[in-house]
DNA sequence: CTGAAAGCGCTTACAG
DNA sequence: CTGAAAGCGCTTACAG
């Protein structure tokens, strides 16, 4: 702290160090990183004049060659960081991931599946594991990282690698069993990036859906379609929408339109796979005077801190995105068996879909 | 990515694949670092080898012991993790670093001033460059670090560290002034961690304030009081709040003890710290049948999108935690002059303080 | 409890 | 364009 910013450092080693009491590296080195090794006294005073000479001890660089570990955790995100860190499931993802971490001494190295394009060799491979969060844009970026190391994917799959997920089909199933309760007249269902060529708005049948497996919002779907079944709909003929970015500014034109629509082609209930999706619908329809949910019927998915303080409170299905953090966190450290692991989700009854 | 997860990883080396080609390390090595070092053909030749034996490019720990530079920086949280990847201004600020420190080939590494106690020698030199973000509970984190790297400061002040920060004092004093326009009966302050002892509720006489210069909620109440003060108010006498933590849950029961005093006590003009606390205020007022703006007032600071995109909106002060996060990543990679910055807010009036 | 020595896996002048 | 060699700063058996 005291020292300016100066053009040469006098970094200090631990060598100096050691040179400096008369001890030997092993001393100073043993004195930060294994008290039990030696006296007491001469810990003491291999600490106070390290404080004393600037010197904060061993440089993890070193360390985590020689000792092979670098207690940093990669997350590597499959969107960009920018989108991630704004997004609350991606944030409380994180949240839990950071919290095991932090308890057991390790640190949080944030990666992006979309980085900047030339990205030389990449320092990605100094983490003892990765917990890797969703669909890749590119597989490449996994094979990158080295093998022989921990992964453990997170909603979604990786081949031979254990993977935490949560009960998308039986969660939307669920919910959307709840709203059909009371029939609707136009169900539709807001999707999100479920299409395999990118898509903001009605999905039509020039559109390919990405297949079964790839991706949650995959199964989300099947569990509407299902019970939209059962309440005998046709699941082909409900209109659905698709979002590409779980944010507000993309998701509202496609909103807006949807909103816009003559009052007898307007939905009455939209089935939206985010909360975030939800949460616009309810905005627009708010400043459009559209009554939620007299007019509308809303239902998300999440179960964010966003949607349930405030009013009204939207209707969702919760999933415990802490958790899958902490579970993915304390697998890549091994304080739990690297396993298949499957969350359950919690369907909320809140205002706009009672 | 095939490879089982086996118990001897058969890790290969450079030298490994140097010798196996019958070349020497530092082709390799310019194989993967200096494309111009070596013919287009010998490159191809290596990286195809490379790939066929499962190396993945020099490894990150070896590479940045021997430069020096690990290309990772790494963001120091005065919060918790968990409080601030939940925080939208912290998630703006780690977005905006984020973005330049991806542009530019580096990751972000993220550490917090509240780690759990032990903590040995820590990962946290192994970065190249420290940004910290908001007032340290203890200077001892800052420290620790290597002082011949280079630290910003974030929205708080370190000894000869540049720093990033808003116009906090004019930015409030702006808000109040557009609040007192229509003179309130009872204005109110709710403060954010202002005092030197943890409070969460009313401030009395009882507690000591932290001294200004050393937070900047104490420059933003500046600016309140010297507003209310030029609107006859005797700033002493309006009541003050102070909530501890930046969240729903720790706002909640203090808002709720000021909206529930009886109705010619509650403050009809609540002046709030963050977007956070005056969102809490709204959505407490709402449930209570309390109309705003018509009986309550509410003001925030911050302009966080959970604000602006609802209805009624919020009125507030829009500070670019983003761009605050890109000057400070590009003053650590050297990309901008490392001196102190000051960036401009914005008054926005929503409908809570039309 | 202490000290001398090897080596983690790279990159980089340097000489050819 | 290529190859031999030094050394980044540590930790860890190992012998005393």
């Amino acid at each position: 702290m005291e020292s300016p910013v100066s053009h040469a450092p006098p970094r200090i080693t631990l060598k100096d160090l050691a040179l400096e009491l008369g001890v030997s590296t092993a001393s100073v080195s043993n004195a930060f990183n294994r008290p039990d090794q030696l006296s007491p006294r001469l810990r003491e005073r291999i600490l106070s004049e390290a404080s004393r000479l600037g010197y904060s001890g061993p440089d993890a660089k070193a360390r985590s060659l020689r000792t092979g570990r670098s207690r940093i955790i990669a997350v590597v995100l499959a969107e960009t960081l920018t989108y991630s860190l704004n997004d609350a499931v991606a944030s409380e993802l994180l949240a839990g991931i950071a919290e095991v971490l932090d308890t057991h001494g390790h640190t949080l190295l944030l990666l992006s599946g979309r980085q900047h394009v030339s990205q030389a060799p990449g320092s990605a491979n100094i983490a003892d594991g990765f917990i890797v969060y969703g669909l890749m844009p590119s597989m490449k970026v996994l094979s990158d990282l080295p093998a022989e190391r921990p992964m453990i994917a997170v909603d979604f799959d990786i081949n031979e690698r254990p993977s935490v997920h949560v009960d998308n089909e039986p969660a939307s199933h669920a919910i959307a069993t709840h709203a059909l309760a009371s029939p609707p007249k136009r169900p539709g269902i807001i999707n999100l990036r479920l299409t395999e060529t990118p898509c903001n708005g009605r999905i039509t049948d020039e559109h390919t859906l990405l297949v079964a497996g790839q991706t949650i919002t995959r199964s989300r779907l099947a569990g509407f379609h299902d019970a939209l079944e059962k309440h005998g709909f046709v699941a082909a003929n409900v209109p659905m929408w698709n979002i590409e970015e779980n944010t507000y500014e993309v998701c509202a034109p496609v909103i807006a339109a949807i909103l816009d629509l003559p009052d007898d082609e307007r939905p009455d209930l939209l089935l939206c796979m985010s909360d975030r999706i939800a949460l616009t619908v309810l905005t627009l329809a708010e400043q459009r005077g559209i009554r939620v949910p007299e007019d509308l019927r809303i239902t998300g998915f999440d179960g964010i801190a966003e949607g349930q303080n405030r009013g009204p409170r939207l209707t969702t299905v919760r999933q415990n995105s802490v958790e899958k953090g902490r579970i993915a966190a304390r697998m890549i450290l091994g304080l739990e068996t690297r396993e298949d692991r499957m969350l359950h989700t919690e369907l909320i009854i809140g205002d706009t879909c009672p």
